[in-house]
DNA sequence: ATTGGGTATGCAAGCGCTTACATTGTCCAT
DNA sequence: ATGGACAATGTAAGCGCTTGCATACCCAAT
């Protein structure tokens, strides 16, 4: 056989209809035993596939999500996702990744990529995109999910975490152990509401601690050692030098280390460093990383569970955000008490 | 309008045929001008987006690229299959991830779902698997490209590095500083042929330096921190223990350093630590980690021209492996001669 | 034996798109 | 004027599958 076998010649091979072979495949009750049987060695003697598109197109539904995810560079959405898929496939969806370089325009093209490929719904990451896009979507009528964020204004139903929030969580303890000239290196925030909802918490935490929030030294970097070491550097070169650097993520912070080291400043005695997501390099580096604990499995099984109900039809009452937990560990000291 | 505009109201809104709406949208050279305006017109006023699947039936391609990578977990793979996609995507395909967890029978799954959908090329990661998953591709005619390891006796093209010199390459620094009570964390070798190819490495080395290769110390566990540990931990309790730990990945080197300090085990002074990848961290950890780089992202683009050109009908003579190489930090020294 | 009520199966109409082929229209050479 | 060549567009036949409806069949009850 030069082309693939399609339904109709397992038709053929069993001696039956196309319409059992689709029943067996799809609704194995309705069709006898015996018949169900035969049916199945032609599937197997074949090694018959159906044909996605024709079954698309005949039944309107795909069994698949898609997701965009706006870095696979590093393990920051991995154990998510991960959760997210191990979620759906208990489900029976499959689910389909693309990655969009934190790039706006490469993401529209790939939700129209998704969506034209009759994924049944989306999980999309963070909030800030071009309303065009919302607009789309609901056009389509594509059930859209945004993780890795909360909230109830939010143009979708969203399954995550209060960014500003847990990162002012950290704040209060940074100010706590008596640092006072925060440093932080942060996402750039033009098309990210993660990152600049993190900036925003820590402001809010230098607020209510009677500081200027405006005196925050802030820098921006892409999510990469390399950039965040160089912001670090930058960071450090100015006076009065921060004591404490806040990055918005773990991997920045090992940046931060790294050159922390270069510069032969200890960590924390020279400078608290601190990151965001517990990732598993966290309390591997050195010094162990404080950072924020993200329940990155729940809230990719919750997102999983609640965008199938939603493709399902079902009506979701809105969740409470994810909890988050700061979590201490040595590369954040208390500053001698000054007064 | 309550449902997706098709082609057909596009048509109607032009007042032309939906033959030439599809000529427009796939052949826009072969409509006059006036036409076409009129029906780009229809076509962004009622916003519509071409059905995939029927466009899939009727044209049997699909500029679609699946690839099944063992893992998300972490970034082994992020760097290559970003370099994938990027190329990819400049030749206009979409690539589609999904990921395995290192289980055969879900890969399975997994790329049947992807035939499925009309992938028209797969990306898979080694060579480990059932024969008669290799007769299904053919069967299905889907040019099938193994990354992540080189062979021209492998079943399907391949585009990637030789894992065991790379690893006998390593191995040799590693005895050429003295070292000969060898341990080795590797991932598990049952359905790995690169892990396999890696512990055959050091073997390889062992053996041509006149030791045997049946006293390497070898153990297994899978490619997180935590297992790393672990392994690390048992490696240590042998006694003699090894004065150098082999790990088949940076991960697990990560974890290895990281046990390590928590035995009080100084690194590389007790014990010297080698990881292979040259992930982002490597040079991050304490000590920055010798290990073998691996070139990711020209392995990615290959292996992106390499499939595309195999989709697109284009004979490929074989590829010759990518070059790796041994980057020497501080984790691995020398030890003082015995004799 | 008949009849009625289910069940198991077959029939055939699409699903939205592409494309070979047919048709119509245009323009130029004769 | 007329025919021919070519360009622009239309017509309609699928692509492989699902599913509402029709048919055939089986068994129990009469």
């Amino acid at each position: 056989m030069t082309t693939a076998p399609t339904l109709e010649d397992v038709a053929r091979a069993a001696g039956v209809s196309t319409a059992t072979v689709s029943r067996c495949l799809n609704m194995p009750d309705r069709v006898v035993e015996k018949t169900r049987a035969r049916v199945m060695k032609a599937v197997s003697d074949l090694n018959y596939t159906p044909n996605f598109g024709a079954r698309v197109m005949a039944a309107k539904r795909t069994q698949t999500i898609g997701a965009i995810i706006p870095t696979m560079e590093n393990a920051i959405f991995a154990r998510g996702i991960q959760a997210f898929q191990e979620t759906l496939h208990a489900k029976g969806y499959t689910l389909l990744v693309a990655s969009s370089a934190y790039d706006p325009a490469l993401e529209e093209q790939e939700i129209k990529a998704l969506v034209a490929r009759g994924a049944d719904g989306l999980l999309l990451i963070g909030q800030d995109r071009d309303g065009s896009v919302y607009d789309y979507l609901a056009r389509q009528q594509v059930p859209t999910l945004l993780a890795w964020t909360h909230g109830a204004d939010a143009p979708c139903p969203t399954a995550g975490f209060d960014n500003r929030a847990a990162m002012r969580g950290l704040a209060e303890v940074v100010l706590g152990k008596g640092h006072r000239r925060l440093g932080m290196i942060s996402a750039p925030t033009a098309t990210n509401d993660r990152a600049r909802q993190r900036v925003a918490g820590v402001r809010d935490a230098m607020a209510a601690a009677g500081l200027d929030a405006n005196a925050l030294a802030l820098v921006h970097a892409p999510y990469d050692i390399d950039s965040a070491s160089t912001a670090f550097e930058g960071l450090m070169g100015q006076s009065p030098r921060p004591t404490v650097v806040l990055c918005g993520n773990d991997v920045q912070a090992a940046g931060a280390i790294h050159q922390a080291r270069k510069m032969s400043l200890a960590v924390p005695e020279d400078v608290s460093i601190t990151g965001f997501d517990d990732m598993d390099i966290a309390p591997v580096l050195s010094p162990p990383l404080t950072t924020v604990a993200v329940p990155h499995r729940a809230m990719g099984q919750r997102a999983a569970r609640t965008l199938v109900a939603m493709v399902e039809g079902e009506d979701m009452q809105p969740d409470a955000p994810l909890a988050t937990q700061v979590i201490l560990r040595a590369s954040l000291k208390a500053l001698p008490q000054a007064d």
